[in-house]
DNA sequence: CGTTTGTTCTGAACGCGTTCAAAATAGTCC
DNA sequence: GGACTATTTTGAACGCGTTCAGAACAAACG
């Protein structure tokens, strides 16, 4: 949201701004839209941009935000007719894809500095903590009703590597050129099979070795 | 390298700008240094550098394919004492890491847009295919000999999966701020040990349904 | 009403990566 | 040597994201 301004004209410019922003992302992508463009389609200087957002950036943090926002109810209801972590899983993540479908690309540029956790549009970044840990619980929720028994001492990491396993789906999704994203679904799926049975299988104990493998691993991986 | 000009002189000059730009590079990182100092720094005007390099971003470029030509005597000769496949994947890693880190932050600078494909600057761009192709030859050549039998329909897939295990433990390694970068050491030698097990568990018979469905992903993710 | 204080907006300017017409230099042939 | 071509180098200029001193406007108070 543009930060919260005393007038209501203001709040109204700054939605201005964030919308223009959006189409001209949308219309002719992140890099092409230029704060000019944006601020002479809001009908304002180009200088009037930066009294609502920071940087140009920050105009996609917002979005991200907002549509997270939107998204709750979204998967709120689509997890109603789902009831194995299976299909919790796929549909969880499918939610997503569909909400930010019209803004691909938009996304592409929130994620093009996925790798830098220090900068602050990566989705590992504290300033993406808050949207971060509403995600997580949604992991732990669907790890919480699904029917299959998760190990003590998987429980408490694996809505987290849920998490990264999304944010892989998602990062695939942004970057797939096939027609409708085809391959997106293909994976989603398959890999949404895989994950489940890889829990379920990790219970076993024949597996408790493998599985302590692996706590390591993400020890490691998460300790900072 | 710059490329190929036609006079001695010229070819010096080439190589005092990428010497330029690397010291610069190291000293106050990527984004600090600019083209202007660069130049300056090398005695030349600021269009010289352009005459030479494309893009700032091709310096990088280049320092990449020589670091990766140089390395090549080095993996021959670490993996002379490495015999089983946990230990020939961990040193060949390890050769990598060490030859980069004088200059862990101009590799960050390259993996910064390893996201998008198109990028000619990642890992998974047309342009960098060449170095690609040595880097998985070398996975190829580590799996032949290893002691460790490989499945059949394994067989033609798994370098290319462990190159990419290896991308992901380099991306670790240039964003792991731990001093001297120990979580990374610890994360190599924990998924080296995991990969390894995991290659041999994949032949036993009991395996077959789960190999297969890996190979279905491994093939959605490679088709295009 | 005028004054004062805070909010909103302006547009010129900065530093960056990059481009390019033209100048300087080197190489070649008579 | 001089004339002509190809290579190398220059430095001003462009467009971008961003900054900032101050103009314009609104609200509150006397």
């Amino acid at each position: 949201m543009p930060p919260t301004k005393a007038t209501a004209k203001a709040e109204e410019t700054g939605l201005k701004i964030l919308d223009s922003a959006l189409t001209l992302f949308r219309e002719e992508g992140f890099d092409t839209a230029t704060m000019r463009d944006i601020a002479v389609k809001a009908g304002v200087a180009t200088g009037a941009a930066y009294y609502y957002y920071p940087s140009k950036d920050a105009i996609v943090m917002d979005f991200y935000q907002r549509a997270c926002a939107e998204m709750q109810p979204k998967i709120e209801a689509a997890l109603e007719h789902a009831n194995t972590l299976e299909t919790r899983l796929r549909e969880l993540i499918r939610v997503k894809l569909v909400h930010f479908a019209p803004n691909r690309s938009v996304l592409r540029a929130l994620l093009r500095n996925g790798a830098d956790p220090k900068h602050p549009l990566s989705p590992f970044s504290p300033e993406t903590k808050a949207i971060r840990d509403v995600d997580i619980a949604w992991f732990r929720k669907i790890l919480d009703d699904c029917g299959t028994r998760i190990p003590r001492d998987l429980e408490p990491r694996l809505p987290g590597v849920l998490w990264f396993f999304q944010m892989g789906v998602i990062f695939f999704w942004v970057i797939d050129e096939s027609p409708n994203q085809s391959r997106t679904a293909k994976l989603l799926d398959l890999a949404s099979k895989s994950v489940a049975t890889l829990v379920k299988v990790s219970a076993l104990p024949l597996m408790r070795p493998v599985r302590k493998s692996a706590l390591q691993l993400i020890e490691v991986v998460k300790g900072d």
